[in-house]
DNA sequence: TACGGTTGTCTAGATTAATAGACATTTAGG
DNA sequence: CCTAAATGTCTATTAATCTAGACAACCGTA
C-alpha cells in the first residue's frame, strides 16, 4: 500500500495517491474524500498521518475540510493540451478556461549552444533571441517555456510578443503568416526549484516536458521551445 | 537548493537532482560524479545525507563508487520511443537496444468499464479481453502496459500473443493486417506499488502513462491500452 | 614509499515524522 | 434536542532522518 523508509514521507505517498483518486474521478459518486478514520485504516496508518496528507491537499485548493461534515473535492479537472501538426498553446486550451494568460517572464540575446543551434538550423555561436514564458488558466499556473528564435530571421520578437502576447502574433508581425509543428520530443521529470515556484507546485511535484521544433512552411526551423507542465494539471493529447 | 519538511527526504532530493544532472551530460568531461564533499557543500546538507543519495543511486546501477577513486557514471541513456500513426512497440525501439522482450503477465475475460466501452466502441458490460504486459529492453523494464481487446471480435488474443510476442503478429493471427493510431493521451504520475515491484523503479520514481486507442483501416477501434512508461528510462518522440 | 584526495565505517546526538490515545467541536439527521 | 459521525487539538512516545566528528581503507601519483 505505502511504502516506508523510501525517502518519501508517509503523508506525502498518500496525498499523492489521494490526489491521483480524485483526478480518476473515484470519489465522483459523494464528492466528498472518505472520512479520516476510513482512510488510516484503508493506508494501514495512524489518523493524524492522513491528516497531514490532506492538510497538504486543502494548502493546493484541492479539498476543502469542514469540521462536523467531512472533507470535499474542490476540483479535479485537467487540462487537455493537444499535440498535433498545428499546435497553438492558445487555441489548444480554449474552452476549457476562462481566463487564459501568457506572461513574458524574461527575455535575452543569447548565443546558440549546440543544442539550440542544432534544432533550428544555425551555427553554434550565432545569436538567438530566448523568451520565457509562464502561461496560467484561470489563475493557476499550466506551464512555463523557455523558446529561441534565429535574431537574424526574428528580431523583434521579444517586444511583440510583449505587445500581443501570442507567439501566433508575434511570428505574423515578424512576417510569418503560418508554421506547423515539426517535431515533439516529451520527458517527464521531478520539478526543479525554479518550476516549483513559477507554476506554485507543490515540492516534489512532476513535470512534463516538451521539447518541440515549429517550422515554416518551407520546412525551416523557426522556434525550438521546452514548454513544462505541471503534471496534475494537464494531460497532452497527441492527434496524429 | 534542497528543502525540507516538504515530505521528501534530502537524500532523495539530493539523489534525483544528481539523477537528473546525470542525464543532462553535465558531468560528462570527467565521467564522474563530484565528491562528496563538494556535493554535500553544495546542497548544504550533511557527507552522509549526500552518501545515502548516492547509495541509492548505486543501487539503480546509475552510478559506481569506488574507494580512493570516487564515483563514475554507469549509465545515463534515454529510450527513444516514437509515437505516429503507425505506432508500433517493438518497431520503434529496435535499434536502440539489444535484447527486446515483451512478456506477458497476465490476461483474463473481463465485462467492459464505461471507460473500456467507450474507447472501444463496446456496449458497457460487454466481455473484452485484458492483457498486461512488461517490455523491457536489455533486461531493464521500460515499460508495462494493460490493454483491452473486443473478445467478440478477437477471441483469441491472449493465446496469440502468448505465442508470437507481438501486438501486432496477434492482430494478424486474428485476420487484422494493419491498424493505425487513432489517438494517445499523455499523463505523467507517480508510479504505484505495482510498477515499481514490475518496472524495479525506486519509490518516488515518474511513470508516462499513455492511454492509446488503435483502430482498423476502416477506423473502429480495436485496440484500448494503458502503457506506463518508466519516465527516467524513455522520452516519447512525437511524429506528427 | 609517502601523500593528497577519495570513499567506507563507526558512534553519538539533534531534529523530524509517525504512532497512540484522549477529548473538544461542529454538522446532519432522527 | 440528542446522538452519531466527522474534523480539530493536545500530549506523550517511538521510529526515522539528518548532523557532527573521527578515523580507516583505498587509489593514483609524485
Amino acid at each position: 500500500m505505502v511504502e516506508r523508509q523510501i525517502g518519501v514521507a508517509l503523508w506525502r505517498q498518500i496525498a499523492d495517491r489521494i490526489r491521483l483518486s480524485i483526478s480518476n474521478g473515484d470519489f465522483d459518486a459523494t464528492g466528498m474524500v472518505p472520512p479520516e478514520t476510513a482512510l488510516a485504516a484503508q493506508f494501514g496508518v495512524n489518523r493524524h498521518t492522513v491528516r497531514s496528507a490532506l492538510a497538504s491537499l486543502a494548502d493546493e485548493g484541492l479539498v476543502n475540510a469542514v469540521q462536523g461534515r467531512g472533507t470535499t473535492i474542490a476540483r479535479k479537472e485537467r487540462l487537455s493540451f493537444p499535440i498535433s501538426k498545428r499546435t497553438r498553446f492558445s487555441q489548444g486550451l480554449s474552452g476549457q478556461a476562462r481566463d487564459l494568460k501568457a506572461r513574458l517572464l524574461d527575455h535575452a540575446s543569447v548565443p546558440a549552444t549546440r543544442e539550440i543551434a542544432d534544432a533550428l538550423g544555425l551555427k553554434p555561436g550565432e545569436t538567438c533571441i530566448r523568451l520565457d514564458l509562464l502561461s496560467s488558466a484561470d489563475g493557476r499556473g499550466v506551464s512555463c517555456s523557455t523558446s529561441y528564435f534565429s535574431a537574424e530571421r526574428f528580431p523583434r520578437m521579444a517586444e511583440h510578443f510583449a505587445r500581443l502576447g501570442s507567439i501566433t502574433k508575434s511570428f505574423a508581425a515578424s512576417g510569418l503568416d503560418d508554421y506547423v509543428r515539426a517535431s515533439t520530443d516529451i520527458v517527464a521529470r521531478h520539478a526543479d526549484a525554479n518550476e516549483l515556484s513559477l507554476l506554485k507546485l507543490s515540492p516534489g511535484a512532476i513535470v512534463i516536458e516538451a521539447q518541440a521544433i515549429n517550422a515554416d512552411p518551407q520546412g525551416r526551423p523557426v522556434q525550438y521551445s521546452r514548454t513544462r507542465f505541471a503534471a496534475d494539471r494537464v494531460k497532452l493529447t497527441i492527434e496524429t
